[in-house]
DNA sequence: TATCCTCGAGTTCA
DNA sequence: CTCGAGGATA
């Protein structure tokens, strides 16, 4: 071959490299790709091509070369060149106040005196990934290690080669001699839920979340298992760094106080970073005193739900590296920075017992009684783990180490249990054989996740809770009848059923506790007012079972009286829209049991008599036949009021999005809905444009 | 029969 | 909100 051939090839591989790296930095670093998959798997193709037929000019840094290294036997370790230090952490607003001040006054004494607004500081997201440092050498990654002791960490280098936002070699022709980058090595909450889909069709393990993920995805001994895992990189400070000047090599070390950074400010050194190619999170801000700090905080925890990685708080660092060389280190971390933490959404804790709770169709729910630990705001002391076998899947024992979480959401959870923690004494959960309240026996039916009570309405807890079921807001909407005074009426044996309830008098619920003449003439009343409901909330309000709200409705709008109902056979209640097998034989089951005729009997005889509301409504019906989802909180109305309002205009309201949703309506802290619909391309809108929608301004 | 769409039921803390 | 399960539909 002659050698101007091969001079020609290497710069077409070298071109070929550079446009490939600069498509990879586009779409992993940036954010906006501007050639197709298609394309940039061309582009690829073509370079492997020539390096094959060139295996003389393969270098590390090619962009082929991600996923070369063989499985590892063991991890080096690996010496920092400037150690990894932790932050202080700061949880309250007072805490950070008092680390501006020390700030204000530290620099007033140094004679550097902070400017107008306050001390200028560099607010950045606080990820919750894996520290690690990265050094390149003229440019080129060579090393990359996780943050261990701080002193020593990990040689984690084929692993983070895989990563694709990483550059091989940095972009730039003014490349310093020697860069060590700090930074977070993550997973994004989608590429999490993707990949444990994948691990679990697979029968792999699943983890627990991103940030274990991302852990485990980079402990691998085999770079090819983390090539396959989609981690991401966020650079946000430096270690060593060495920069030539004017022919001259100059070293430069943080800690060591030196003179000249290449860039005076830490933001205008992140800055430096990003056009070196290093990928660097926008959501950063150079902000003047506590107040702006604290808005910050505010700012981003609002945020937080909605962003695609999780983070654990926010980070504030003096920006000036002049101030920071002055206030200096204390102990481990720095004085100039600080972790201002958002409340964990995730804690562990200890599971003291396993419980276990009647609800009102007889079901035995094990509850977790959790050593009380402070999550999301709240602390907990209780969690449901819904039934026997979901206790058997995330394999919870009494004594068991668990992770606790409020996701998105307010009831807290079991996510999963430690099993490394585990004493020798834990104890397995039995569901127990025959009903904790009221002794009887306990059934499973087959393809049931329930375990049930057998008791009925002999149980008290049963009782109780259909009581309440009853009295609440969508049923009999019977004010004033909360769960003690339920308790009391039970236990005392006063009300045995529904009817019972509407031959109470005022003078005798005065003889109860915390029951004075005001909250029992109040009672009195609203028991007064529930005498005459409408016939699908007192269908509803019966407790039948696989009978909620919608059934109640349908099926009162088709028979149109309780008698109606009560003489339909189950052919005849076939007939009514969404009612099946299972739903028609429920009803009439209900209503053929002697008990439940005796209470109607018992109703009507005090004088319960449901009216039939005609709700023929005319007008305008803007939303005929469209099916909406509200999740969120909107600004002026309440969930009911949308409700009732996108009835009214003939819409329905549906729990949950799919494709046939015509809308999602959308307030502030949306859930996991407003995902559903993006990712199926409903479309979203906010309130406003729902009274728009409505024909009401 | 499989798949999608809804509905029902249970649930925490302040 | 989430899960389990019933009902409708292809």
């Amino acid at each position: 071959m002659k050698s101007g051939d091969t001079r020609s090839v290497a710069q077409h591989i070298e071109a070929l490299r550079r446009e490939i790296d600069e498509h990879n930095h586009r779409y992993y670093v940036l954010d906006e790709p501007v050639v197709s998959d298609a394309e940039y798997d061309r582009l690829m193709k073509e370079l492997s091509a020539l390096e094959e037929a060139h295996p003389d000019l393969i270098t590390p840094d090619s962009p082929t070369q991600r996923v070369g290294a063989a499985p590892l036997a063991a991890f080096d370790s690996v010496r920092h060149a400037v150690v990894m230090r932790s932050l202080n952490n700061a949880f309250e607003a007072d805490e950070v106040r008092a680390f501006d001040r020390r700030n204000a006054e530290g620099l007033a004494a140094a004679g550097l005196l902070p400017s107008e607004g306050g001390v200028e500081y560099m607010a950045e997201l606080k990820f919750d990934g894996l520290a690690v440092s990265l050094r390149y050498e003229a440019g080129q990654l060579v090393r990359a290690a996780t943050r261990g002791d701080g002193q020593t960490g990990e040689d984690i280098t084929a692993n983070v080669r895989t990563i694709r936002s990483v550059p091989l070699r940095l972009k730039g022709s003014e490349v310093p001699d020697v860069l060590e980058v700090r930074g977070e090595v993550l997973m994004t909450r989608k590429d999490f839920e993707r990949l444990n889909e994948t691990q679990q069709k697979r029968g792999d393990k699943v983890f627990v979340n991103p940030r274990n993920a991302a852990a485990g995805s980079l402990r691998q001994l085999d770079p090819r298992i983390t090539a396959s895992r989609p981690l991401r990189f966020f650079a946000y400070g430096w270690g060593e760094i060495r920069v030539r000047r004017d022919g001259q090599v100059d070293l430069f070390r943080q800690e060591a106080g030196d003179a000249e950074m290449p860039r005076p400010t830490h933001s205008d050194m992140l800055d430096w970073f990003a056009e070196l190619g290093l990928p660097v999170n926008d959501l950063r801000r150079r902000l003047k005193g506590a107040d702006e700090l604290l808005a910050f905080y505010e700012d981003i925890g609002a945020r937080r739900s909605s962003l695609p990685f999780e983070i654990d708080g926010v980070v504030y660092k003096v920006n000036q590296l002049a101030a920071q060389d002055v206030l200096g280190y204390v102990a481990r971390a720095p004085r100039y920075a600080v972790a201002h933490k958002f409340p964990a959404q995730e804690e562990t804790t200890l599971v003291e017992d396993i419980g276990v709770q009647v609800g009102r169709t007889g079901a035995l729910t094990p509850v977790a009684r959790l050593q009380p630990v402070f999550v999301g705001g709240v602390t907990v002391t209780n969690a449901t783990l819904h039934n026997e076998d979901e206790v058997r899947r995330k394999d919870v024992r009494i004594g068991d180490t668990v992770i606790v979480r409020r996701a998105g959401d307010v009831i807290p959870e079991v996510v999963a249990s430690i099993p490394a923690l585990r004493p020798d004494d834990a104890r397995e959960f039995r569901m127990p054989e025959s009903c904790p309240v009221c002794g009887s026996a306990v059934e499973r039916l087959e393809d049931e996740a329930a375990s049930r009570c057998t008791g009925g309405l002999f149980c008290a807890a049963q009782r109780k809770q259909s009581l309440t079921h009853a009295a609440s807001r969508k049923a009999l909407d019977i004010e004033g009848l909360g769960e003690k005074l339920v308790d009391q009426l039970v236990d005392s044996g006063r009300v045995k059923s529904l009817a019972d309830l509407f031959t109470l008098t005022a003078l005798e619920l005065a003889a109860y506790e915390r029951m004075g003449r005001k909250s029992a003439e109040n009672l009195m009343r609203a028991i007064e007012e529930a005498r005459k409901p409408a016939l699908e909330r007192l269908l509803y309000a019966l407790g039948i079972r696989h009978v909620g709200e919608t059934t109640a409705r349908d099926v009162s709008a088709h028979f149109g009286s309780l008698d109606a109902i009560m003489a339909a056979s189950e052919e005849d209640l076939l007939a009514v829209r969404d009612v099946g097998p299972v739903v028609a034989a429920s009803i009439r089951r209900f209503f053929d049991e002697p008990h439940n005729r005796e209470i109607i009997a018992a109703l009507q005889k005090a004088g319960v008599e449901p009216v039939h509301q005609a709700v023929a409504r005319q007008g305008k019906q803007p939303l005929a036949g469209k099916t909406l989802v509200l999740t969120g909180t909107l600004p002026n109305w309440s969930r009911d009021e949308a409700t009732r309002h996108i009835m009214a205009a003939g819409g329905k309201v549906s729990g949950s999005v799919s494709r046939k949703t015509a809308y999602v309506v959308a307030g502030e802290e949306a859930g996991s809905k407003l995902e559903k619909a993006e990712s199926l391309g409903v479309t979203v809108i906010d309130e406003a444009k729902l009274r728009a929608l409505l024909g009401r301004e």
